[in-house]
DNA sequence: ATGAAACAGTACGATACTGTCTCGTACTGG
DNA sequence: CCAGTACGAGACAGTATCGTACTGTTTCAT
């Protein structure tokens, strides 16, 4: 690959980034880019053949995907694992605002939607195999319903990031997977 | 009031929210909610200055305050309620795919973050008033991160909302409020 | 009834953004 | 070295949006 066009993509994708987590996704425009990138309006349309293909270039590229847990670990240490990879994901300020304006955009326009949908689908592939494993271990039956246990495992991390309020740490995640563990023990989550 | 001018302030009120629900914000734009409304351009710049003030407007008019629970509850039965009115609240479409769009919005732009830092500061008013009735009962200590024991108890509920996998439903608040409740017995969510 | 106010309709200037195009320059790989 | 390619700079048309201004009509309150 032509090192200029390597250089080219690399830089206008930089700019594109820190305008969209500064300023938002209607303020990505071409010209914006230009004015921060130094890349001409030209080579920009070279490489991407509308706005909304770089737009989504942009989210494809700072998206982070889940990392699977080591296959050794148990439920509770795997979905540890699994939390707190989530909180070191939240803790980029570049996804941190970045994730909101795309679960925003994902209900308006197909393309982000798309982008999301991925993504989530990711996110809840490892998750599932986790609660395999948790089945497994006979800590709960399969009637569990794995979608709502997600919701109680992550909502209080992805809470935490859309409100602001509450610092997005790894005790968090173990607060919020305690509060998982112990409503497992008691027979609580294992209802239908 | 003259009849005309709350004729016209609501036409234009619908018109925009049902704008704003359908296809977000950037395509609220004047032009739009004149074609939708059949109301005159001029009209609206008569009672909105200028088209984010009609944004504003929008949300202001959407936006659900939540209802304090009864004050003869107990925490375990007041949080239920709480709760439950949040499920009803996020149960209505218009606020569900409105809320994404302001938590991305309020990130950007200071006047809709002014907005959704009101909603947020009643309901945390409404939540620690509920952690007071809590701590007196005895459930858990002065020491209680109540921010953090809002995430987990809202999370889920706003995750599910966000990531549209999981129904939003009562029995999803009772599963949150089991969980922390459960915590809360093992002493878990009382670490600080 | 009548004056005042709100209304519809529309034209307008200013600005911003998109996507295309051209031309001359600088760089890369063989 | 040299042909091919990427690049920078910017003009351009087309469109969208904002906010203002103006005209004539309808509606309200008294």
């Amino acid at each position: 690959m032509d090192p200029r066009v390597a250089r080219s993509r690399a830089t206008v994708l930089d700019a594109a980034t820190a305008i969209l987590v500064e300023s938002g996704p209607t303020a990505l425009t071409v010209d914006a880019v230009v004015a921060r990138s130094g890349v001409a309006r030209s080579t920009i349309y070279r490489h991407w053949a509308t706005r909304d293909d770089l737009v989504g270039d942009v989210f494809d590229h700072c998206t982070p995907l889940p990392a699977p847990p080591p296959a050794e670990l148990g439920f509770e240490a795997a979905m540890r694992h699994f939390l707190h990879d989530l909180v070191r994901q939240f803790a980029d300020p570049k996804w941190a605002r970045l994730m909101p304006a795309l679960m925003a955009l994902k209900s308006y326009e197909p393309t982000m939607g798309a982008i999301e949908q991925r993504r989530e689908a990711m996110e809840r592939k490892v998750s599932h195999e986790l609660f395999t494993r948790g089945q497994r271990e006979g800590l709960f039956g399969p009637d569990l319903d794995r979608n709502q246990a997600t919701a109680l495992l992550v909502g209080p991390i992805v809470f935490a990031l859309v409100s602001g309020e509450v610092p997005i740490t790894e005790h968090l995640a173990d607060a919020s997977l305690a509060s998982f563990m112990a409503g497992v023990r008691a027979g609580a989550a294992t209802a239908p």
